[in-house]
DNA sequence: CATGAATGAGGATTCATTCAT
DNA sequence: TATGAATGAATCCTCATTCAT
């Protein structure tokens, strides 16, 4: 969908409105399935229930989403985005030091988890299960994730000297530590509401994660 | 279902064949239930597929079944009833010990995830962000898993003279650990194929627990 | 099933018993179909439910009873019948008079209808608008009852030196008769609970039945 | 469903087309059911056969009717409104007199009847002993037409000076006279084929009517 | 005769997707 | 671009009926 542009390449006034209209119809829809897909469920949320929700037409929705598949898509790839900006600015911040995946636990379950509680919904409970192409994409959004963390975790082995145990066991941090959020979350999200809570909750959380950490590099005084 | 009796009490020969042959039916409709959700996802298993994979009519499911909700739910119940036996028979065996532990993480990695891969499938993945009565029992699975974790830890503390940080560290040791044995399994088992390697993979990932537990005892050397 | 005879023709025994048993499980069957069928409606009613109301299997059911079908049929010629001696046995009492045909409607409003709601539901609602053979033994059903009006009112007629206004005259009666019978029954039955006003009730719908009689006759003073 | 607007408040003429299109399609499955219903029967005729009959798909019937007791009850009510505007308009035009219950009767056996037998099937047959809900409707129905009659008689006992025999008199009336319409109906409209003598037939109805209705006033010569 | 498990056709209902306007 | 009526395949579930034991 090309833009009208005038004639030195710039976008034409009235073609700009029309572009900030149509991003922002494409955010409505997707909040709205955002939010219907975390409380209802994704079987149980029709098109036709996400564009009410969304104040446009069943045929609006399938302009900007190629179809309902689609739209979980996109939500776990914009969720996905959020979740490692949120987590890699910590890093930026505090370098890559076990300082930082201290910091990061916090960040994840005192911010995240209480601010996006729909997020994490569909990242971790209603995008399990369903077609290939979503599965594919959960795939892509946790080996992201995962990916960060290894590297962050090889980089703090270097910085600091440690080597690990064996060749997994950089990896099996990173799964780890993706494990004990997700559950974590679920848990005192979905299953309790404990959002109150998250602040010790999560201390101990990272707390369990360091031990875990340190217990995989290759002088870890525990074994 | 009250079977007819001889006149001491015990069961006819005839009524005896006919509750084995119906438990037998029972028994191969839920397996073909979990194969098929397994490998096609709840979703796309109708339940004339079912009955076809079960080599009975339809009507027949649902004689043995309320609904499709029932063959799930039964089959989170079952799975999670050899899981917990599985990972109680370690304990039985070896006290209350952080041996134990080390011991009933090797025998979910290296026996369970390797024997059961469908069973993972269904309780990691297919029960996720169904109907309410469905992730009611789900979260009765998790829980009981939970608890049964948190009673050997706490009596492991016990035992061995531990204190735990705070009110909440025992129980996050209990969802932590179930949090990486789900995403190692599914990691593992469901986006890799590397079930040929799950006892290096394991060792690393109890090695992640023990260091994570021993965090969040008291005295505990790692902070 | 022609029962065991001894040598002299005479049943035996044991065949005389069961010849009981069977005649007793029938009417057992029937009075469970009738009840439910009353209160819960032919369609809603399933022959499992039949089945286990009368304490039988349902094999049973169908031993004794064709199908479903025949079960709604059975029960409308049983009340068919008892409505039918009911109301004759007025007539052999007191004779084609004028005065039968008041007792009558008494009889029907305070006895038959208080007796036999569930009898009522069947004939007037649960056999209508269903299989065209239930249809037929419906139709049956009226036309004796109109039959055996039509008789009366006939004789009447002749015994007090009545002639009709037409050839539809004593027809109509007989009809209007079943109609007014019908619709008050379901009216104060089924629609409000009046059972314990039926008196009244009664003794104004046969006041207008005899207005309606006597304004068919030839010389009727009403017009 | 709130339709386009143009700027002074009416209807874009598109938007009045499209809404004459959809009530015409209303109309059109409306009646393909009431034809089925009173042909076939209403258990008989399944959503596929009313959806081929109005040249509809099914989704369409499901667009413009809940489901298929929806189909009946709208049909009720559109029956009910149709038979009390017609009854209703010869009150109208001759006032409540008792002239004006023997036009009633001319009218309903004579027109309603022969133009209308299928919608008599409906609300006379096929409307029977369906769900609580379709009785509820029918209830309302039938409560409509007998308050309607039961208003008028009423009325025309004040004007013409008559006092009824009880206080259920006016009320026995109307009921009985709905009861003489529905079975008269029934019997020479299914049963027999008798719409050609449908004004002979009408007319001894209307007299016994007429005749049952002085009887219930109390100065009536008849008792 | 009685049982009750098994059958399977039948039917209501849903909903993602399309497309004429 | 936006609309929303229309489509129809897909699926769950019911239940009258049968029949081997």
């Amino acid at each position: 969908m090309p833009a009208k542009k005038t004639k030195n390449g710039s976008l034409t006034p009235s073609a700009m409105r029309r572009q900030r209209e149509r991003e922002h119809r494409y955010q409505t829809i997707l909040a709205a399935a955002e939010k219907l897909f975390a409380t209802e469920g994704y079987h149980k949320s029709s098109m036709e229930q996400i564009a009410n929700a969304s104040e446009v037409s069943v045929g609006a929705v399938y302009f900007y989403f190629k179809n309902k598949e689609d739209l979980i898509i996109q939500l776990m790839d914009e969720i996905g985005y959020l979740l490692r900006s949120t987590l890699g600015t910590v890093f930026l911040k505090h370098g890559a030091t076990m300082e930082s995946f201290k910091m990061a636990g916090h960040v994840f379950f005192e911010d995240f988890c209480v601010n996006y509680p729909e997020k994490c919904a569909i990242i971790f409970r209603e995008s399990a299960g369903q077609s290939q192409l979503v599965e594919k994409h959960r795939k892509d959004l946790f080996d992201k994730c995962t990916g960060d963390v290894l590297q962050a975790i090889t980089e703090v082995a270097k910085n600091e000297g440690y080597t690990f145990k064996d060749k997994y066991s950089a990896e099996i941090i990173a799964v780890s530590i993706m494990g004990i959020y997700e559950r974590v979350a679920y848990q005192y999200l979905f299953w309790q509401d404990q959002s109150k809570n998250l602040k010790p909750i999560g201390r101990d959380a990272v707390a369990f994660i360091l031990g875990g950490v340190k217990n995989l590099f290759e002088e870890a005084p525990c074994t």
